[in-house]
DNA sequence: CAAGATTGACCAGTCAATCTTG
DNA sequence: CAAGATTGACTGGTCAATCTTG
């Protein structure tokens, strides 16, 4: 482990700790949902009209199959998404964005965006180098040029 | 808000949880406990003979200062720590580091390295590169070089 | 018996209120 | 009354076990 690298790694966990902690206390602050109803909302929105299965909405969103579930209970719970069963494979269900949903992400994003821009867009030097840097580490399997 | 950034911002995202994710489960399978553990030993270990007011603890770690007490409570049951109250002011108390807590942070940081070796130091490019990309995030105040 | 998803028991964190001391 | 720290009530997450269907 050489210093560049440990550097690069607090670094790191401070810039992440620091934005995501903005970010919280701005949707707070506004009166909304905290980010992780946004991570599960912005998929199903990107989704086909059949929406997508638990499993498949699990991938992309940083939580385990037990809390995505716990999750999605409450989001249902203020109608922003629906469960619809899967009419293939009745072990399952597909789950949907509602027209609440939507209007729901349209009101986060514009808070979203704007701590984006001032503490994370505004502080990186040159984020197209530093998108090359992280995306390696992001992508697994994926491995520096030598 | 540029796309430049915002997949800059995806890919800390990504990066961070990929990273985090694995060391979690590295320390959890060799039977550590986990890396907030390490994260509130460590600045306890380079402290002067004294240790740490609980403030000054909560303002190294990412956490409420509420949660900071419980943290410590746990660890200090495990007697890797101990409060000791404080001579000056009698409202507060000292945190120091014991024995079994600097063989525990020897145990834990061969395992969290290997991890940010292999997943996090061979998939970065240029670390010196990303280092000075995010400390201004990390670091609020400073403000990219116009 | 394996896979998708949920439930139960439990662990860890936050906010608001409290206790103690300066 | 302000500041350091803790406690109580609650929210949100995980793991292990369960239920249902393929």
């Amino acid at each position: 482990m050489d210093a560049d690298a440990l550097s690069a790694w607090r670094a790191l966990l401070g810039a992440h700790a620091r934005v995501i902690g903005e970010v919280e206390a701005a949707l707070r602050q506004s009166g909304l949902p905290p980010l992780a109803w946004y991570d599960v909302l912005w998929p199903l929105e990107r989704a086909s009209k059949d929406g997508l299965r638990m499993g498949a909405l699990a991938a992309e969103v940083t939580i385990s199959r037990t809390g995505l579930t716990r999750l999605v209970d409450r989001i249902e719970g203020r109608g922003l998404l629906r469960r619809h069963p899967a009419p293939e494979d009745r072990r399952g269900a597909y789950v949907r964005i509602t027209p609440a949903g939507r209007a729901m992400l349209r009101r986060m994003w514009p808070v979203y965006e704007r701590v984006l821009d001032e503490s994370f867009a505004a502080a990186v030097p040159d984020a197209r180098a530093l998108r090359r840097e992280l995306e390696p580490v992001a992508v697994p399997g994926v491995r520096a040029a030598g």
